[in-house]
Order: structure tokens, then C-alpha cells, then sequence
DNA sequence: AAAGCTTTCAACCGCGTGGGT
DNA sequence: AACCCACGCGGTTGAAAGCTT
């Protein structure tokens, strides 16, 4: 869900930031290049990646969509109690909160809160402030059937990164690429012309074979 | 079937912070 | 000390999906 592509064009007719959602292809290539040469600086990266983007827009789109161990899907009752309890002792510290939850970003983190929890321990803080209230809501019960769960499978998703190999031919020959911790910063920018006119390249030849013509950029 | 309403969540924006010069 | 730049954070928005009437 998202809000539809924009190009904008300046009285210059020259390009500008691409905003709204990101298209398959725009992934794809973020995906690569990362993986390629790493995270090295977004403001430049975008350029050198060949996306009409922000390195706003990129960094976002990698940290909460794109990265690796990126845990998408429902919450558990687990996680939904430790961001709870998590957001009783820090509040709307939303990056501290993610920490406590591998997977997680603060943007879903926060979205959840706002659409599913927040309600929650409202409702539960009036109950209390009621105490003749009888009824009893299905989050209230949710939240007894939570504590007796078994909490092995919050890191899950932590180790997959399956995905790579399938979604990126043209360099699954090439050294695995650590994405845990921040190994991928610091490996430097892509250097010469020559060598990032060769990754595109690799790309461009994989990708003619699925129909991307609009990959052959050089 | 379709119109209207609600919910969801990806993405944007503005601001604060830290490092470099 | 002052400025610039890149990054990260939290609040907000708005389109799409889902639901109700």
C-alpha cells in the first residue's frame, strides 16, 4: 500500500526525485547495487545506483522493506508485549523499541502501536480506572493467551537470507555479502566508471531474458 | 453490484544530532 | 565557534485494500 509514482520534472525540464511507491524494478536495482558495493553514502548512492530517488527515500526503502532480515507479517502476541510493556518504559522511543525486537523496524513498530496497541492499553487503563466493568473485549483475552505462548520464533527470520540468491542471478557467484550487523557499511564507494558500468551491464544481460528492456541504461 | 466508510501501512517531511572542516 | 553535510528519528499523510450498507 502505498501512494502511486511521481516523477517531478523542474522549469528546467530536468528530473528530479522520484516520490511515492517503489516499482519492482526500482527494488531490484536498490537491491543489487547494496549488495554489490554496500552502503556507502545515500545521498550519493541513489545517483550511482541509477534511481531517480532520494537517499532519503533509499535508505527508508532498504531499512524498512528491502534489508535482509526484515521480518514482515502479523505480530505475535510476544512481540506485541514486549512492545507494550517496551513502550510503558520509553515511550515513543520507537528505534529503542525495535531493538528489543530483531526483524522489526520502527516504522512497522510504530504503525502497529498506533493502529492495533495503543487502543489496547487504553481500553485496559479505563478498565482499571472502572473497576465494576464486567465485560471483557477479545484483545483483553488475547492478551492472557500471550503470556502462555512460547516465545522461539521472534529471531525466526533473523538468519534468511534465501531471498538474495533467487532474486539476484547475475551475483550469486560472487562473495556472500554479510548483511547482519553493520558489516556492508564501510566497503567503500563503487570506485571507477569502468566497474559500475560492468554491474550494470550484469545486470542488463540477466535482466533482458525476463523482459526489463528498461534496464539497458548504458 | 457499487457506493461510501474505515483500516492499514508505506512513504514523506521536518527536525535533531553528530562528525568533519 | 560556526557552518555544512549525512544520517536517523518520530509524527503525519494519503492511496489502496478491506469492510459495511
Amino acid at each position: 500500500m502505498s501512494t502511486p509514482s511521481s516523477e517531478i520534472i523542474n522549469r528546467d525540464g530536468l528530473k528530479k526525485v522520484k516520490k511515492g511507491a517503489w516499482s519492482h524494478e526500482e527494488d531490484q536495482m536498490l537491491i543489487s547495487y547494496v549488495t554489490r558495493y554496500g552502503i556507502w553514502n545515500w545521498t550519493q548512492m541513489p545517483r550511482f545506483a541509477g534511481l531517480s530517488r532520494s537517499g532519503k527515500s533509499c535508505r527508508l526503502r532498504w531499512m524498512n522493506y528491502l534489508k535482509p532480515n526484515v521480518k514482515k507479517g502479523s505480530f505475535s502476541k510476544e512481540e506485541e508485549e514486549i512492545i507494550i510493556h517496551s513502550h510503558s518504559v520509553l515511550g515513543n522511543r520507537w528505534s529503542e523499541i525495535a531493538s528489543k525486537l530483531p526483524g522489526r523496524t520502527d516504522n512497522s513498530i510504530k504503525n502497529h502501536w498506533h493502529v492495533h496497541l495503543k487502543k489496547r492499553t487504553t481500553d485496559h487503563h479505563n478498565n482499571l480506572s472502572t473497576p465494576n466493568t464486567i465485560e471483557q473485549d477479545d484483545d483483553d483475552i488475547d492478551d492472557v493467551e500471550m503470556i502462555q505462548q512460547p516465545a522461539n520464533h521472534i529471531n525466526e527470520n533473523a538468519d534468511d537470507f534465501s531471498f538474495l540468491s533467487s532474486s539476484l542471478t547475475p551475483l550469486e557467484d560472487q562473495e556472500i555479502v554479510d548483511f547482519r550487523d553493520d558489516y556492508y557499511y564501510d566497503m567503500g564507494s563503487p570506485g571507477t566508471v569502468d566497474e559500475l558500468q560492468c554491474f550494470w551491464q550484469q545486470l542488463c544481460y540477466e535482466n533482458l531474458d525476463h523482459g526489463n528492456s528498461h534496464m539497458n541504461m548504458f
